[in-house]
DNA sequence: TTTGTCATTATGTTCTACATAATAAAACGT
DNA sequence: ACGTTTTATTATGTAGAACATAATGACAAA
């Protein structure tokens, strides 16, 4: 029944165009309107209070708040409950992701971040540790996504990123030769710089072209 | 404090690598093993429910679940509850997703895939009506989405489709002049049928400049 | 005016009780 | 001895009362 109420309390707060900042009924009103428990009208609740939909502080009641877009997304993402179509579906939305970033990046990109970037693929060049140069790795693919200055499409990423590696690694060990792409971030940087968004997107393409092979 | 137990709780399954299908403890035995009372844990197992991780049977007791991997994220999708910006974020995501798919959809095409589209192509030429043309517009990019083979994806756009209505609208309603875009359905399709995923991708992003002459 | 006390109010937490449904065990009749 | 019915048990679902806690405002005293 908690489940009702929780529709009914969300088709409430729309119908009513309720935004954040409003005060919703206490808790009792909530209770008699529904015809329910306050202990079922509190389930529902904890549930918004989830996903960040209303916030409440003792005897001033519960507000309507702006909701983490992402919260019950990241609260399921794990790769161990998750079904490898479902995992091997994310590995490609971030895949897809990444090659439809150029025009965005090309729109927004700023001298610092070039700057950045350059930082970045400085260190990486006397690197020999795998574990250092996944961080390296992370960190380039970050800071683009940085550059489309969308906070976002930033978090989203960043919550994808486990997941993608999780795949990557899943493979490796199944024993999935990964070939070394001919397009590095040096080459993608030198695009950024000096290149178009046109050739940004065939040289990222070319830069992920290990992860293409393994799909068909 | 239901906070804390539902937090407790994804990490206690997580530890012990619970798979869906796996029973999990009742409810009592999980309130004396938090300390808390029973109340409480099934506040924090209504949030779990929510998001499909758990499904509960009389008698049965409980068990892991595969979740509904953006169930959080639909509910919390409100244009008149979200920021602007995140709005707007939005709509940059999905602008995004369009770009990045082209290498995708040239992976996976079929003949059955064209043969869809041409019959949606052909369907638009003889509307005038604004909400026919809208309806087509989705038909034809859901379409899209449909050919990466990926439920994931598709889902994901589905979700997102209407955010960006919704900031289309917003700004037309704020006297944004929308251009036409030189680049139709028809050169889409063409491209799909004899060109490469490189040349979609630059008629994608000429198809949706409309869209990019208004972000800056 | 300021401070202190007290009543009020709404959420937070616990506990008890009972309903409901599914399952197992026991009892019963033929 | 077999199958059917009844009964008991168990775990979740729902309701309601009780008390704790914290924030607020009103009133009174210094």
């Amino acid at each position: 029944m908690a489940d009702v109420v929780e529709k009914r309390l969300r088709e409430y707060f729309k119908k009513n165009a309720f935004r954040p900042g409003d005060p919703i009924p206490k808790e009792m009103e909530l209770a008699e309107a529904l015809q329910v428990s306050r202990n079922v009208v509190r389930e529902a609740l904890s549930r918004l209070k989830m996903l960040g939909m209303i916030e409440s502080k003792k005897k001033r009641g519960m507000i309507l708040s702006e909701p983490d877009i992402f919260g019950g997304f990241e609260r399921v993402l794990d790769p161990l409950i998750l079904e490898q179509q479902t995992l091997k579906d994310l590995f490609e939305l971030r895949l897809v992701l990444e090659l439809g970033l150029a025009d965005l990046i090309f729109l927004r990109k700023t001298d610092k971040d070039i700057q950045d970037l350059e930082k970045i693929v400085s260190k990486s060049t006397n690197i020999n540790k795998t574990s250092f140069k996944v961080k390296n790795e992370i960190a380039f693919h970050g800071k683009l996504y940085e550059m489309t200055g969308n906070h976002t499409i930033m978090r989203f990423q960043t919550l994808l990123m486990p997941i993608f590696e999780y795949v990557v690694a899943e493979e490796e060990k199944q024993g999935a030769a990964y070939s070394i792409s001919r397009i590095t971030h040096i080459d993608l940087l030198e695009i950024l710089k000096n290149g178009s968004a046109g050739q940004f997107k065939e040289a990222m393409r070319a830069h992920l072209s290990p992860h293409f092979e393994r799909l068909i």
